[in-house]
DNA sequence: CCCTGTCTTCAGAAATTTCTGAACGTTCGC
DNA sequence: GCGAACGTTCAGAAATTTCTGAAGACAGGG
């Protein structure tokens, strides 16, 4: 059997585990409500009852998962208040943005191949250089293949 | 003309940006100066004077990078002190750790489907599985085409 | 036009993370 | 063995991050 106390505790755990992935506190215990809801869609109020967390903090959450392009806006049919649901595709965009900070390193470490002379600290850095171009040019392959496997089955 | 303040700030710059990434702040410093010596290695005291931090947050931050299996003990020929350099292989090896969290999250969410019964949450839960799953499969493939098209050149 | 319910913003509090400085081991030369 | 140089550990201080609660803004119904 699979009681809801189950699907609660799953949720909390998953939350927990993003937050040790690097995710924040507040925007991972967010984006498991979304996660494990049978809702359409839920409201900010919503997630404050269930979390038990103050009205302000989830709002930052949202705008925070909102911004990272996992949750979006759902078209709130006559109703007062504003209804979120995860993206279709949320999960190659998380993906994709995680190498978002690629591109900073990838800069910072070219600036620096540039900065010293020959020697080995430039191989090195141009060793580095390397890896993370490389890197850039594979992952939107990587995650269209994903795509192409899964089919047209839907998030 | 590249003079050796260009260094400076160059690694320094580098270190800030791999701390946006996540890292931590020291061990990014740290970590910077590795890559960016032309000596053979550095010892814990080298860094302390180079960087300006105290001896105890130097030690915490070298075995940090140690742990992530970027930066290794030199073999010390007649020196009293320990000497460190960085690993061949670091980045792929950085890489290939990254993904280590994912494990944990494909266990989490792997629970979280078997904790929800028939519905949209678990579909939706089910095909984060799948893509996390399909990713942890992939990288390494990933790294060892990197390898392979580097050739024999070192880091 | 006002009133109610809802979300957002922001200052301050709480908790967590990160750094330092001092005390303690350890190792090597003498 | 003894002394000195280094590195490590750990308690506490400092800085940063994260949450809350209250005040304000906005929209729609009455």
């Amino acid at each position: 059997m699979t009681g809801e106390t189950d699907r609660g505790e799953a949720a909390e755990h998953l939350a927990l585990t993003l937050v040790g992935a690097g995710m924040q506190r507040m925007a991972a215990r967010v984006l498991a409500a979304f996660l494990f809801t049978d809702e359409d869609s839920l409201t900010a109020g919503d997630l404050s009852a269930q979390l038990g967390a103050s009205a302000g903090s989830v709002s930052g959450a949202i705008r925070m998962v909102v911004q990272m392009g996992l949750v979006e806006r759902a078209p709130a049919p006559g109703s007062r208040r504003e209804h979120y649901r995860m993206r279709d595709r949320a999960w190659t965009t998380l993906y994709g943005r995680q190498h978002a900070p690629i591109d900073d390193i990838l800069a910072a470490v070219a600036r620096g191949v540039e900065a010293v002379g020959p020697g080995p600290a430039r191989e090195r850095l141009a060793y580095m250089r390397d890896f993370y171009e490389f890197l850039l040019g594979e992952v939107p392959a990587l995650i269209e293949r994903f795509d192409r496997r899964r089919g047209g089955s839907r998030p």
